[in-house]
DNA sequence: CAAGCAAATGGTAGCGCTGTCATGATAGCG
DNA sequence: CGCTATCATGACAGCGCTACCATTTGCTTG
């Protein structure tokens, strides 16, 4: 008769975690009022919020975002996808994005692509999976199929690193004009023999953008552009050893304007070390202007881009539009500064 | 009559976002079915899973990770905690994590503590409000309302960079005994006057681990251990300016060991500015193996720490964790390597 | 040929929380 | 003093998915 009492109920909750309704009935209130004393403050007593901070405390409540963020469809958690941390330049970009992003009760949910557009795609669809609040990701290029899903989102979505026509926001710099600048500055210095050095730019494609630029200054001035493209990623090493490439490939170089500060960098000490004068025998440029480039002797004439700055403004924008503000710039050009060192 | 006619619904359903059970209708399938098919392949018959993974592909269905992981209280999320992320020494961490994490279809949450261990309780809970499937965290020191918090969690935590007694598992290497190390090289080395000069110990409490190595082995051989401690945090240009101050305050000194490469570098740079020798007027020594190091003229003298493999070592650990294997060792150290250069 | 077993599938009931609406309590006003 | 605005609170339902158990089907075996 008694054989399917009711009271042997089926027991799923995992872990003996404490829920909100524990709290609630401990505060002597209901679950929902619970929910906003610790949500919405503003919107419950005095005596109320009091006693369920009180119980929160009491029992170590920890609210279950997973619950709340399937119950509100909202989650504070915003992802940011970058191509590598192995480049200290994304990595900066990720620091301003974080101290901005915390600061304002987000998280960051992190992926790396390795330059690699389809991985970008499986990264995209996990996320909004975890119903992000937006998605940072660097660059403008994408796969069609990311682009399809991200176009379908309504969620706000932010392209750092490159400026121009995005999917929604946009904050960068114009690569093509930092690789003109550059050039205009070796041209203006008088080099006539320079070769542009980058690694992987199929991947870097950016590093390829101011290629564009270079090439487009030497030609205005009737100057041939050579690339020398490495197969490994930029490094110091990959710096320091095309160098001897560079020159055994062309050997009449005055300059070489190289993709980043770190292949440049170790081109300059490996200059150094086989008793080259820079830039008396060769004059060596970089681009983003890292710390070391300015403690190198002579300093490195580089290009200056404003890294965390990128990720702090990018974070505010994005800040502002999930505040349901209107946007006060789709597009935002973060610009460069010519450094010049003594290396050119 | 019609007035509350029952087809006038509560619609709460935020998104258009196709659900797992149009996903399942459109397949002819239960929701259930349709699930299996796509969480547990082998647990549902071929033709099943077909029709499933063509009607996926055909409606755009892209699961709901945070319905998921409350239905299944699991979430293949993995929280990475880390004091810092100018110090490249993390980074490459992560890097090791995550390459090792996503390629077993892991996502990390990343926090950022600032060294502050307060921030990292607040991280710590946010974290588990999200049924992380693990922890990792820098460091063995933390709060005592963190600690008490992780005790009680039932999923593994993984501290990592430092070796002791942990909360459960621990890969890293012993500071004290590097600092041992480099000192006694630098005795061996005949230096009789060397200073220590490491950036906020307190905060960056492994390097003073490591200076307390230094000073065991200086006063077993009847040395001063003089400590010269900056108030900012490690750089190039703290390390630069970092020579002046040791060199006013101790002008005998013959070595400068200092608490990271970024230190010594900034340090061996300037020197050479100064057109001082290295290490004829003095020796530098550093921490950590940056590539800069063996850049630079002569090559720096320091510890080499494995910190990708550290990374990729803790996530293989934590998968074998958490794929309930028995875990080969709770603790593992990495160990270090000194790295002779010419700066000493 | 009935009994026994594994594989494939489905029904039910939540996971813990919050949006929506309804209600009761309090204050404001002519 | 009765009626409406405002605030605080609660009941209810459901977010989209999966654990659990039950059922069905197809096949082996004594």
């Amino acid at each position: 008769m008694s054989k399917d009492f009711p009271a042997a109920v089926k027991q799923r909750r995992s872990s003996d975690q404490v829920t909100l309704s524990q709290v609630a009935q401990a505060a002597g209130v209901s679950p929902i009022t619970a929910s906003r004393a610790l949500n919405h403050p503003d919107k419950v007593s005095d005596s109320a919020r009091r006693s369920v901070l009180e119980a929160v405390e009491r029992l170590g409540y920890v609210p279950n975002l997973v619950a709340g963020s399937l119950a509100s469809s909202r989650s504070r958690l915003i992802a940011v996808i970058v191509p590598s941390l192995i480049n200290t330049v994304f990595v900066e970009v990720i620091k301003g994005l974080q101290e901005t992003l915390e600061a304002e009760g987000y998280q960051i949910l992190l992926g790396n692509t390795d330059y690699d557009l389809d991985r970008e795609y499986q990264l995209v669809r996990t996320f909004l999976g975890w119903s992000c609040s937006a998605l940072i990701t660097a660059g403008l290029r994408h796969n069609k199929a990311c682009h399809t899903l991200l176009a379908n989102w309504d969620h706000p979505i932010m392209e750092v690193m490159e400026l121009g026509k995005g999917m929604d926001l946009n904050v960068g710099l114009d690569h093509v004009a930092a690789g003109r600048c550059m050039a205009g500055h070796l041209v203006d210095k008088g080099y006539r023999h320079i070769v542009y050095v980058g690694a992987r730019l199929a991947q870097d494609y950016r590093a390829g953008m101011r290629y564009e630029g270079h090439k487009a200054v030497l030609k205005a001035n009737g100057i041939e552009a050579p690339l020398v493209e490495l197969t490994t990623l930029g490094s110091l090493q990959a710096g320091a050893d095309s160098l001897a490439q560079v020159l055994t490939q062309y050997p009449h170089t005055q300059a070489i304007h190289f993709a980043n500060d770190d292949l440049a960098a170790g081109a300059l000490l490996a200059a150094q070390r086989q008793g080259l004068n820079v830039p008396g025998d060769i004059a060596i440029a970089g681009f983003n202007g890292l710390p070391l480039g300015q403690h190198v002797t002579p300093r490195l004439t580089t290009i200056l881009s404003p890294r965390e700055e990128m990720g702090r403004l990018a974070a505010k924008e994005l800040i502002r539009r999930l505040g349901g503000k209107n946007v006060y710039r789709r597009q935002h050009d973060v610009g460069f500064t010519l450094q010049t060192g003594g290396s050119t």
